[in-house]
DNA sequence: CGAAATGGGTCAGTATTGTTGACTTAAAAT
DNA sequence: ATTTTAAGTCAACAATACTGACCCATTTCG
């Protein structure tokens, strides 16, 4: 019912466009295409975690809480905000509602006692891979589509885009706080 | 000098992984990494555009408004409202304030008035190009260094994890509603 | 040892961006 | 003439982020 009206909806563009200016090889139209790209892929990747987080009442801070410090058991406090970039403020909020609920655990480091090291608990677990249950449909449907070959393509931009930081933290070295 | 604390920072996960449920032939560490890959490249690509933002006194949710109607001209509310996936009143507050500062245009529908027909003024191309180009040299270095064929994968990856509506209104088939 | 640095926690206040619900106006459509 | 539709608006609320200012315990360093 809603494809009746697609003239409507879609514009051809007037005579706006300055000359754009050719700096680089690359055409914008090809630029623009990969925001497009970036943003849709990330909004709608993001959003079919929000179903379960909402039955718990918790929020997306929760869960990329969850999913850092499940692939790096024992991460410190500052570690974990120095991988998601936000405030201590910002992560206490999160992480204590974590911790108060049973979904994180913490011990304190051996040879520093002053550290915090957060680990899932196994109810922390259990969410966490069922929110990831919910994501690894979309990737393992994509990833078929696109083949081996587009996989690895996928994986050199997507690495390009980030930070060096971020690339390093993926690679294992270099320390978190340079994420 | 960061880099030394190597050991502080990352650690061997301990016993935790439950048998990893096998469902597809996708690894579950090829999915992990997925996560890790759209987490940074979103952080990152969006960050670039920040600074200049702040200057302004704009946000992130602007620089989305005036993206899409940079890509399309003309473009009614109602359907930037879908695009977006957000509510008519948070949109007005962000439209609003680029209406009143100039970066916005309006004009009534021709056949139907009561449509609002949005385009950018010179103002708001200007401040998109500014946009565009801080993320134009992430998306350039990462297209270059994955070269054609890598980002043909990338395009069929995001293409893959997007909803089948985004695609749509990607080809340019299907109204903006279905987004 | 004593001072300084570090990891972590907390209080208070603010901004951005999103939400729901209810209601209005003007223009189309039936 | 009535009903739909596109859009705008008011009010209240929630999640997530931020800054700035502190405090405490532990470790490190001169």
């Amino acid at each position: 019912m809603t494809g009746m009206l697609k003239d409507k909806t879609r514009f051809v563009p007037p005579p706006k466009l300055p000359p754009p200016t050719p700096v680089v090889d690359l055409s914008d139209a090809e630029m623009r295409i990969a925001q497009d790209l970036l943003f849709f892929a990330y909004r709608d990747f993001t959003n079919v975690a929000d179903q379960v987080l909402d039955e718990l009442g918790l929020g997306r801070a929760h869960h990329r809480a969850l999913h850092f410090i499940g692939r790096n058991p024992g991460i410190t406090v500052s570690s974990l905000l120095a991988v998601l970039r936000i405030t201590k403020q910002s992560l206490a909020r999160v992480l204590n509602q974590l911790v108060d609920e049973g979904f994180v655990g913490q011990a304190p480091g051996f040879e520093d006692r002053r550290l915090r090291l957060l680990t899932l608990t196994d109810k922390g677990a259990a969410l966490e891979r069922r929110l990831f249950d919910a994501q690894r449909n979309r990737i393992s449907k994509a990833y078929s589509g696109a083949g081996p070959l587009g996989v690895q393509g996928f994986h050199a931009v997507m690495r390009g885009i980030m930070d060096q930081g971020a690339r390093d933290y993926m690679d294992g070295t270099g320390s978190a706080e340079d994420t």
